[in-house]
DNA sequence: GGAAATAGAACCGGTTCGGTTCTCTTTCAA
DNA sequence: TTGAAAGAGAACCGAACCGGTTCTATTTCC
């Protein structure tokens, strides 16, 4: 299985959050309450996001996140890329690292290039505001019904994909 | 980083080996030797694949393992997942796996969707035959100037992509 | 019947990753 | 002016996963 790390994860759904008001800003706390990603967590999602310029942050008392464009204008690829570094199934393809040893003979590279490019175009054409259109409430609803436990686990409660 | 097990990683490099003679059987221990993967790691690679009738094989004294088909009529998505399981960024897009919570909410489930469909789609253009084309020599050849070290270490010197 | 090969499962150590905690800096308002 | 609230950044830790090995059973040919 290839796999995303929950960060990505984790930051597609906070992400999709704030795409739903995209003026406006958040703090760091409301976003977690929001999304039922830990506080710590959050906070560490939106430091490198804000990093790679896909937010905007704002210190202080009444500081808060908010998105440095319009959801149209953010693809997921970036998000990734953001979270997790560089998107390649393998790092011969990336230019300027070298520790293959068959770099010269290596047949299947021009393959392996054409795979991971691909794969970032996929990611690349689609924008957070696809992925946050049709929300329909909020996104970690206070269950009526709990799914398994009695008080749901706000820690492991907003994965999108779990595992 | 998205990145590609090493049991992938090296199953392309087998595969394509095998790919150049496509009728030709080959035992485990000799293909280990031919692209400097441990013999162990060959085998088990190479019953995953049987399993997954990508190759066939043959048991006993003069055994070994043969393409299952024609290289053209083999795809990266299908060895990929041969050896790592299925292609997807996130399960919840998988159907049959619900451990998400927020299933019936999730408002990105689409996206992951078509995200997932569309890297499968790339892995699933590319075919063994593609990866092995344009194969100068032998895939790893007995170093005549060996790259760093003295001698160069059998089990680390096959990688496709190194990390 | 023995040697050579695949089949299959169990096992183990190390790396990486998810997650937390701590300290420092900035900002605003009382 | 000072303290509380918020972000910035780095270090740290336990646990799961993964790469790799080893062991045993089975098949086949000479």
């Amino acid at each position: 299985m290839i796999r995303l790390s929950r960060l990505s994860d984790y930051g597609i759904v906070i992400l999709t959050r704030l795409a739903r008001e995209p003026g406006r800003a958040m703090a760091a706390s409301t976003l977690a309450r929001a999304t039922a990603v830990s506080t710590a967590m959050t906070g560490k999602i939106l430091k490198l996001l804000a990093r790679a310029d896909i937010l905007v942050s704002q210190r202080g008392v009444r500081g808060g996140y908010a998105l440095a464009r319009p959801p149209e204008a953010i693809t997921v690829a970036e998000i990734i890329e953001a979270l997790d570094g560089p998107i390649a199934l393998t790092s011969c393809a990336d230019p300027g690292t070298h520790d293959c040893g068959i770099e010269a003979l290596c047949p299947a590279r021009d393959g392996w290039r054409r795979i991971n490019r691909a794969i970032r175009d996929a990611l690349a054409g689609i924008t957070l505001a696809e992925m946050a259109q049709a929300v329909p409430g909020d996104l970690v609803p206070t269950f009526a019904t709990p799914p398994r436990a009695a008080a749901p686990e706000p820690a492991a409660a907003a994965s999108i994909g779990a595992r």
